[in-house]
DNA sequence: TGAATCACG
DNA sequence: ACGTACGTGATTCAT
């Protein structure tokens, strides 16, 4: 028998409504601030009732019109006693139908009815109709509508707690039969509906008298017969509880302009509500929601044909592609096949045919005809593994949507999901046990590349995006294909022959923290640590029991221990993520294929994974010796690094335009110093001085607090206070640039860097302190991040240029977010440093005079 | 899977 | 009176 839901719009918003609002938590927003915590809840809440949909099944949302009822005009005191809903669920009001209308869900309202009404009419038709009908409200009222057909799931809070009523079990909680429940509403009344009922009767009494005499009137019949109070009441306040008897009546004959067969359910549109989905900033209710419910006609719009040739085409100007490839890296990932779009038509075809192609590989590697697709470098790099060459990169779906919204997640169904479309394949995925293929996904990837092209450029072009996008985003993912594919040299010998060193210091020491803890555990896990150092040894820091590096140096003077613990920890961390870990990732040709995402960080910056070359030991002495395992073999090779230096203080000054920040990197200075000079107010400041300066100068980048200077170096609070506010008076534009900053983040809801790249920061409006003190810093830092990230991206684009331009062999192996490192013959080392240094330097025009230092070594370590 | 820790800019 | 630097990735433990 098909099934009915039936819903009680209001009562399920009301309640989605507070479910999430409650204790001052901010509630779900939009970027624009609209409040979509209710809708949010109430999508979650009807999701569960698409689950249980089958074929046939009615689907019915009933609402209130907010305007007065035939209830109020017989009574004008009706709900007068309501608080008026908050605005912040008003506003969701019309966006839950909005909702319900993007899912083609059928809802009615009709002046002068509560959605009690309507529901409780649409109930009985469709239960008269045979359906089998669940209504789903947390108001008890709708109790009244229990028969045979129809049951009643009262909702507690959200849809996991939900009582069943239905024939059975509502006489069974409540000692008298649905429609009694009228009579007991004529009786108690009922409060939120300011229906005061009978004074004196109880619920107890209700019941009793229910059971006792069957309907309200029967009672009032009854209670002249009565010597008590309660029969006294009854005949005094008879016309009254007749009253609250009728209002709490629910019609089942209100007028419908439909039938049951209107509210059977079709399915819905995935492109309407994945528009609904985009507007309301609902990430995951469209990945949610049945696909089984989806139209079956939108299914099969994407046709492609599997070929092993492709037919000639005249003057190709475009195409549209994507790799059917094996997830993860894709240095070594299988790839199963291609789909390309091309002159309209889709085809895929197997990678063993690939080959036989010509006319596809020449196509791929014309830089002249327009690449349409999802994460070039990927592709580029997979295809260099299968000799197939690829230039001319036009639209990449994953670099536009990381401009248009860093917050995205990187992985190809949720950017396509922002971009509107659904690229996910009806083949099972998980199914794929014995053909790893995905022919229908690998196109529709190609397919909606090409689609979504034009509205994402100008989207881009919108929020002025577009040039930081075709020319630093597109032709930077050439350079960083190649620098993957060139790689960086690690000589595993050198590497384990520390390894061994490594392994005997740990041991060493192991057994030298047994014997003074006085017995074995285990030094990697920082509760065994802590227990040891805080219980056993009854140290004491006045870090909460911390045992991270800051915490123990605290201790390094109380017990032995302590230091031997922090030696462990520097070897331990060496050995397994240095060289264990190191190793494990150079490939066949002794290199290091490190990942660069491009597409990552909320700033711009890069990040270097699988694995990261970008946090190779340099501070610590012995750690630095890892360096030295990095270099050619060859020795006509060196390698080359030029680093920016004080980049981010220079980005501050040209940002904030401050003159004498600019004067003092013009004429050369030591930064630090001049800070000193100016913040301690003497001419010649001392080491000390000079770094506690250099403190300062770092902390305004991350948007300083005093608590947090005088934590780093030393000092009270009062005394870092007294310092920054020198700080600003030594460098007045930075203060005002800072003001600035954080008036556009509170007034935009995000902040942009030189090029224009946006950073969103919307909780900056957040309830929390917190919260709010966090996105006020990365406010003031990401600009400035941000900006020197822009540069040395351009700086590698015109690098890797004038390379190829002058036909030399040195090529760029590794960017470490202010430096850049190359492989460079011997023959080449003058040019090539001048060159590098030269466009490094004046990658943009800035106020501020950059400089650049580094210098050749053969091995990482001896470069500088 | 998340917390804690530590490596880098 | 809040609790505190910005941005990453890898390893290990513990649930």
């Amino acid at each position: 028998m098909a099934k009915a839901y039936i819903i009680d719009g209001n009562s399920l918003l009301f309640r989605a409504y507070y479910a999430t609002a409650y204790g001052g938590n901010e509630i779900m927003r939009t970027k624009d601030g609209t409040p979509t915590n209710a809708i949010f809840s109430f999508s979650n809440m009807l999701n569960k009732v698409l689950q249980s949909l089958k074929e046939g099944d009615a689907l019915f949302v009933g609402f209130d019109t907010g305007k007065a009822t035939f209830r109020h005009k017989e009574d004008e005191t009706y709900k007068a006693n309501r608080k008026p809903a908050p605005e912040d669920l008003k506003i969701q009001m019309p966006i839950v139908r909005e909702m319900l209308h993007a899912l083609d869900i059928f809802t009615f309202e009709k002046e002068g009815f509560e959605a009690d009404d309507i529901c409780g009419t649409v109930s009985k038709m469709l239960g008269k109709d045979g359906y089998d009908v669940i209504v789903y409200t947390s108001d008890r009222d709708f109790l009244q509508l229990i028969d045979k057909k129809v049951s009643i799931h009262i909702i507690k809070t959200g849809m996991s707690n939900i009582v069943v009523m239905n024939e059975k079990t509502m006489p069974e909680l409540y000692g008298f039969q649905p429609l009694q429940i009228i009579d007991y509403k004529g009786l108690r009344g009922d409060s939120s509906d300011n229906l005061p009922g009978i004074p004196g009767v109880g619920d107890k009494t209700a019941v009793k008298l229910i059971q006792d005499y069957g309907s309200f009137e029967a009672i009032v019949e009854a209670a002249k017969g009565m010597k008590s109070k309660v029969g006294e009441s009854i005949i005094q306040n008879a016309e009254l509880g007749r009253h609250c008897y009728e209002m709490a009546k629910i019609l089942t004959n209100v007028e419908l302009p439909f039938t049951s067969k209107d509210l059977v359910y079709e399915g819905y549109s995935y492109e309407k509500v994945m528009a609904f989905c985009n507007k309301y900033e609902l990430k995951q209710f469209l990945n949610r929601i049945p696909q089984n419910l989806r139209k079956d006609s939108e299914l099969d719009n994407v046709e492609f044909e599997e070929v092993t040739k492709l037919p000639k085409f005249d003057d190709v100007k475009e195409i549209a592609l994507a790799l059917d490839i094996e997830p993860g890296n894709y240095n070594d990932a299988n790839v199963y096949g291609m789909s390309i779009l091309i002159d309209k038509k889709l085809y895929y075809i197997r990678e063993e045919n690939l080959k036989d192609n010509g006319e596809l590989l020449e196509i791929l590697k014309n830089p002249s005809v327009k690449k349409y697709c999802y994460d070039y470098k990927a592709i580029k790099v997979a295809l260099h593994h299968k000799d197939i060459e690829i230039d001319g990169l036009y639209f990449d779906a994953l670099l536009a949507a990381y401009l248009l919204d860093s917050t995205l997640v990187n992985n190809v169904d949720s950017i396509m999901h922002y971009f509107g479309v659904n690229v996910s394949s009806k083949k099972d995925e998980s199914l794929s046990l014995f053909d790893n293929t995905n022919p229908e996904k690998t196109c529709k990837i190609a397919y909606y590349s090409l689609k979504v092209a034009n509205k994402a450029l100008s989207d881009l072009d919108v929020l002025e995006c577009l040039k930081l996008y075709q020319e630093v985003e597109i032709p930077l993912a050439s350079v960083l294909a190649d620098m993957e594919i060139e790689g960086f040299p690690l000589d595993i010998e050198v590497l384990e022959k520390m390894g061994e060193n490594f392994k005997v210091q740990i041991e060493n020491i192991k057994q030298r923290i047994y014997s003074m803890a006085g017995e074995e555990f285990n030094i990697d896990s920082p509760k065994q640590v802590g227990e040891i150092l805080y219980g056993k040894l009854g140290l004491d820091n006045s870090k909460k029991n911390s045992t991270s590096v800051d915490a123990l140096k605290l201790l390094v003077d109380k017990h032995p221990i302590v230091s031997e613990i922090l030696l462990y920890r520097k070897y331990a961390k060496l050995l397994s993520t240095y060289v264990t870990g190191l190793s494990s990732h150079i490939y066949g040709d002794g290199k290091i294929h490190a990942i660069f995402n491009q597409a990552l960080t909320q700033t711009g910056r890069l990040s270097s994974s699988e694995p990261n070359l970008q946090n190779i030991s340099v501070r610590d002495e012995e750690g630095k010796l890892i360096r030295k395992a990095f270099y050619y073999k060859d020795d006509n090779l060196s390698i080359l690094s030029l680093d920016y230096s004080q980049i981010e203080l220079r980005i501050l000054a040209s940002l904030s335009n401050c003159k004498k920040l600019q004067e003092v990197f013009e004429s050369g200075q030591d930064i630090h110093a001049a800070t000193a000079a100016s913040v301690f107010h003497v001419e010649n400041p001392t080491p000390d001085q000079r770094r506690r300066a250099k403190a300062v100068n770092f902390g305004i980048i991350y948007g300083i607090s005093d608590w947090g200077l005088s934590e780093q170096i030393g000092v009270s609070v009062k005394e870092a206070k007294q310092i920054i506010s020198s700080f600003y008076d030594a460098y007045p534009e930075i203060g005002k640039y800072f003001q600035k900053i954080t008036t556009e983040v509170v007034k935009n809801g995000y902040v942009t860097t030189l090029l224009g790249r946006r950073r969103y920061l919307r909780e900056v409006h957040d309830a929390n302190y917190q919260v709010r003190e966090f996105a006020r810093r990365a406010a003031m830092n990401a600009p400035i991040q941000g900006t020197a990230a822009d540069l040395i991206k351009i700086a590698m684009i015109k690098v890797d240029k004038a390379l190829k331009e002058k036909k030399l062999k040195s090529k760029l192996i590794l960017q470490i977010h202010d430096e850049l490192l190359f492989k460079v013959p011997s023959e080449e080392k003058d040019i090539v440093f001048n060159l590098v240094k030269d466009i490094m330097e004046h990658a943009l025009d800035l106020p501020t005079k950059l400089e650049v230092d580094g210098g050749f070594g053969h091995t990482w370590y001896d470069a500088k």
